[in-house]
DNA sequence: GTCTATAAAGCGATAGAC
DNA sequence: GTCTATCGCTTTATAGAC
């Protein structure tokens, strides 16, 4: 981290990476301190919320970033079948082939979760819809389409927990493969040949 | 919780209920206190190691529950597909139909998870190997049938992510509902997945 | 066996010098 | 914009009365 002029941008990453690792109340201000090479006063300069504005902002980063790589692509791609196929691969980049976890997850299974419960809800289903529509624009019902996603999305998330549990990061990436491959069976064949 | 000549075994549900709903970090001594209806003092007789003592128990109280009603059936059990019904049957009723999450993945998540790494590794381990165990007496080759047990806990622990996530506990059944027809639709095609 | 009082450390947050 | 010092509170854990 620069010791100067530092900007909230480019705190956020390591603001990310801190939480992910430790959990919302397992990242105190000494630690953040730490990884980002700033003192607390500098870090309350750029947060005057404290530590929950960091990770407000964080979340709406991690928003920011999975709206603009994975969800519009996934609703607005007229290739849906590929844009499929692209999410999932842009999934496993994401969380580094099962060694990184997901940060709404874990704040959606601990103590903060109220506290961010919108922005939580928001991405999960935002992941599910997009995802749906995709489906619906590749030949499903809708019912189907909700249903698949529902589950390819529970799937993601319980991979990387079982990864982490398993201390087993392929894991993540055997189980990506298997849910690429019932997606697109449940597409069908009417795809113009493609892979 | 009664005020007087209570024991381990009486405190460890209660224990086990705080630490899911608040995870390790967030179960503080005070709030412990508070629902257990004892001192610290109390809770540092009956768990001289302090509250790392209390978890591991609870964990190790979760483990042995899970092997006599899950694991030991799914791994003994003449009747393979009656047992993984009533495997899933139970998983819905442990979880309260998606309103109570899985202490072990809050804590493979959390930051206690080197703390527990044996624990929460074998509990994982052991129902991924049950679960096949069974696939296999239902006929499926044991590639086939470590695959699909690790897709089947990961989606258990997926939808718990997920139903925390989107206040949606009903998600928690219907994605049971489907992993059932998904895991029985495998062993009933004669095929056994040598296909 | 249960309690209160308290120690020692860490927490988030603030104030103010530079 | 960054720092150090410090406040007030909570934490885990211990000591000792009853």
């Amino acid at each position: 981290m620069a010791r100067t002029a530092a900007s909230r941008a480019d705190l956020l990453p390591v603001l990310a990476e801190v939480f992910r690792e430790h959990g919302y109340e397992g990242a105190s201000l000494a630690l953040i301190g730490q990884r980002t090479g700033l003192g607390k006063g500098s870090l309350y300069h750029f947060f005057p919320g404290g530590k929950a504005e960091m990770a407000a902002c964080v979340l709406a980063a991690i928003d920011a970033w999975f709206e603009d790589a994975m969800f519009r692509p996934l609703r607005e791609d007229p290739d849906a079948k590929a844009a499929i196929r692209t999410m999932l691969a842009t999934t496993d980049t994401y969380f580094r082939s099962g060694n990184r976890i997901c940060l709404v997850g874990v704040l959606a299974l601990g103590e903060a979760r109220d506290r961010f419960a919108e922005r939580i809800d928001g991405y999960f289903a935002a992941w599910r819809d997009a995802l749906a529509a995709a489906l619906v624009r590749a030949g499903l019902n809708s019912a189907e389409a909700v249903g698949r996603a529902e589950d390819a999305v529970a799937m993601i998330q319980g991979n990387l927990v079982a990864a982490r549990a398993l201390r087993d990061p392929a894991l993540f990436g055997r189980g990506l493969t298997r849910l690429e491959t019932r997606l697109l069976a449940a597409c069908g064949s009417s795809d113009g040949g493609r892979r």
